[in-house]
DNA sequence: AGTACTGTTTGATGGAAGTCATACCGTTGA
DNA sequence: TCAACGGTATGACTTCCATCAAACAGTACT
């Protein structure tokens, strides 16, 4: 089973305005708290616990990646996502911590 | 000199998608940077070296009060305004740091 | 009183963003 | 081969947002 990787913006590349702004919606928010585990995740609606149409779903996740927030690889017909957490750590030291504790804190996951 | 305090959200009040909300512009977190320091700053232009009209930033100092970054008192004529340090911190530890050192880092202010 | 000053409010405008629906594409498996 | 599946791309719609300009409001100073 081959396993192939999208386009992603490199550590040096991750803006802080785009990632916040990545950050800045409830929606998105949420994945962050699912991926916050930093495994690998379906990219399915369920898994968020996100009402929400599949292509609006897609959409986010193309927003969070092209940010550098997160990483997609393909396998197959399906998609797993999870957060780059060491990047972010290495260009916002400390940063993704502190929001996954916040949004955690707040919607008592 | 009598000073005034505007209508500020209280700490619970404060959200966490309100607030990345606010710092997701490059103006705004252009504010951030300068009030790092956690004293409070003119309302000018200069102060924070952004080329923009009057009421545009009048504007980011409402949506920073509002999402309860900053806090602005009215003394005579002036307003000035501070970063709500302690009230983040308590809310969100360690992100209002995290985000200050991102953005100096990137601004090399 | 009147003028200068600091900043807000309102309105207009152009652009960005979230959402959905539909159509589409590559993969899987019967 | 072909239908089902997971997900994307495009288009439409609506709302939100950053910006500026002009008018306004309160304060300070002469």
């Amino acid at each position: 089973m081959e396993s192939e990787v999208l386009e992603h913006p490199s550590v040096e590349e991750i803006d802080l305005v785009e990632v916040l702004k990545a950050l800045s919606d409830p929606a998105r928010l949420r994945l962050l708290a699912v991926m916050g585990d930093g495994d690998y995740h379906a990219c399915r609606a369920e898994v968020y616990d996100l009402d929400l149409h599949k292509s609006t779903l897609s959409h986010h996740f193309k927003v969070m990646r092209e940010a550098g927030v997160t990483m997609t690889r393909v396998t197959g017909r399906n998609r797993e996502t999870r957060l780059r957490k060491e990047d972010l750590d290495a260009r916002f030291p400390g940063l993704v911590d502190s929001l996954i504790s916040g949004v955690t804190k707040e919607q008592t996951t």
